[in-house]
DNA sequence: CTCCGCTCGGGAACCGGTTTCCATCCATGT
DNA sequence: ACATGGATGGAAACCGGTTCCCGAGCGGAG
């Protein structure tokens, strides 16, 4: 059992320069490009890096220091449509810009997340980007700064994408949505068809992407007068079968409402089915709105109004601040704009709409 | 600027070996954890590892033998739910057995899929999944079969994952799902049901999976000794658009169907709503079925029927068996099993389906 | 009281590259 | 013919780790 080339084909650089009858520097600087190598030694030294199909270890042109630039992007479930989106524009971007992508689903799991950001720095990535919204309890933000730090410290950075804010002075890069305004502009609409009583399938209350949502929903009453029936709010995951079951259960209670906003398209999802097979007519009996306006909202029956969030340009965007940094640049903090898309699952309240 | 270790924080294990006052090795024997060390310097040296928050540099270790393994997967467009679910079965599985994952969509970019395999054969990747349909031309054969050699002289190796097959002795696992015979089955399901003038709504001629589908179809036709008219053969993308457009089309031209196979969930939503969009119902009007049973086909209304493809098992699937070889395993190809999920889009061809 | 063996930790070689430094070689200028 | 210098390419140091090899101390057995 020799050691030598021929043992499993992992040439080594020496090896392509026996071959070649030159030196190792020499392989070297061709591979390189730039350093004076006369023609017919670059010829010679080509042709045995063809034969033998050699290519040069990454890894250890990291440690020489030539590194192929990482970038890390962490979600929680790459499944739900939104974060497929911004999983996207995160993948497109990083390697529009050269970088090599690392991808971790946690699951849900924190300490899946710390054990990857911890992987992350030892890869010494140039950034790590967690997507998706979290709970803002005080161990999030603490646990968050704490990344962000000893990120920062190797040299790499952190970037928050649709996550909730950490405290001034840390060093990490924000892209987030308009939440609120977005939900707000969405329950205007509906209530300027003339529903009053509008049930909001929302989030888990911790989670800040559904209170933002529910602060939007409430502030846009309150913007009318209005006091919203606190019974017409309920609370689930972000998932389709969340809101199939807050539906049913909504309506086995006989709960009066005329109009349903979901905090997500797929809760809006699991709602209309639930409607349907309650017989009800959608938006003739019910108006329904979602929020994300996933590719798949127009599909559904009736097509869903809903709101826009740019989802891809986000990841885009957050690969290009956090990469296109200098130690001086100040921590960035973008919001971007939603606006909602009005399809054929609203209408105006209608006089069929009271039901009990 | 001195290149001490308080530059911008990577400290080396020389670093922690000078403020522990030990030397390298012994850092990276307590680190290691196996080696013989006594309590006391145990602990200062992990003092020292805290107090400058030390990670050890993964390619460092890596060029030393100590490496992290690594896997990569590469997709058209993780956006695609089928491919979303794929991944996430690759991503689980891999981080379950302790590997990093690397991730590149290509956007269906062939130059782009190569150049990424190169880089994962600089990387040492064990493994580089493909997962989603191709082109089985003869440069699709050659070009991966070139992969795949590549990859395997280098010790690593090639999965395909929902694509074609290469020729016998290619160093590739393949794993597949049996298009053909899911589509066999949904289709006799909808002939049994009383339909004769079943559409087709097809993928890209050239594309395995369409191929696979489309025989599917035929092939059901003709055990009932039905020869389908050609003119129900439609082809387009695996698009929610496609099948929009193509929906559109063969309404425009007043086609005569009773029912409508969609080649995949996405197309069946598109056609679903250009059916709604011209006052058809479903199934009243018309029947519809697609493929891949994706999270959405419960929700669309009325709820699809389709074929059930275990993608994400697919996806676990490929990297237990790209990862539990030996170089003396055979070469394996596997084909999993579908089944059609019945649900309320497909209904006996009534009095009222005959349509101009 | 030796001698032996075991525990512990340092020095140096090595992993597979890159890059600095230096020795040649050859073609010019005078 | 001889000094000069640019073009080449080899030897060696280095990147940040791991591990082999070995010597120093220490405790117990004879």
């Amino acid at each position: 059992m020799t050691r030598k080339s021929e043992d499993v084909g992992r040439s080594t650089i020496r090896d392509v320069a026996a071959r070649a009858g030159v030196s190792a520097s020499t392989v070297s600087r061709v591979l390189g490009g730039v350093y004076p190598v006369s023609a017919a030694t670059r010829t010679r030294v080509m042709r045995a890096v063809r034969e033998m199909d050699y290519v040069a270890d990454a890894r250890a042109k990291a440690v020489a220091g030539v590194a192929t630039p990482t970038l890390a992007f962490v979600l929680e479930d790459i499944t739900g449509p939104s974060f497929a989106l911004m999983a996207h524009g995160v993948e497109r971007e990083a390697t529009r810009l050269g970088h090599l992508c690392l991808v971790c689903s946690t699951e849900g799991d924190v300490r899946h997340e710390l054990e990857f950001v911890e992987m992350m720095r030892a890869q010494r990535a140039a950034a790590v980007i967690l997507v998706g919204g979290a709970a803002d309890t005080a161990e999030y933000r603490d646990r968050t700064r704490r990344m962000a730090d000893s990120l920062a410290s190797a040299g790499s950075r952190l970037v928050l994408c649709g996550r909730p804010t950490l405290g001034p002075g840390a060093p990490v890069t924000v892209i987030e949505y308009d939440n609120e305004g977005g939900a707000y502009a969405l329950v205007a609409h509906v209530l300027a068809q003339g529903h009053r009583r509008v049930l909001f399938l929302g989030g888990k209350p911790d989670h800040t992407t559904a209170q933002g949502r529910e602060r939007g929903y409430l502030a846009a009453h309150r913007a009318r007068g209005l006091e919203p029936d606190p019974a017409l709010l309920r609370h689930g995951d972000f998932t389709r079968d969340a809101g199939h079951r807050l539906m049913r259960g909504a309506l086995k209670e006989g709960l009066d409402f005329t109009a349903v906003v979901a905090a997500t398209d797929m809760v809006a999802a699991g709602a209309l089915t639930a409607l349907h097979e309650a017989g009800l007519s959608v938006p003739d009996d019910v108006s329904l709105a979602g929020y994300d306006d996933i590719p798949f909202a127009r599909d559904l029956h009736p097509a869903l109004t809903t709101v826009h969030v740019p989802y891809e340009e986000l990841g885009r965007l957050a690969v290009r601040t956090a990469l296109g940094r200098t130690s001086e640049t100040p921590d960035e903090h973008l919001l971007l704009g939603t606006h909602v898309v009005v399809r054929d699952s609203v209408a105006a309240v209608g006089e069929s709409g009271a039901r009990a």
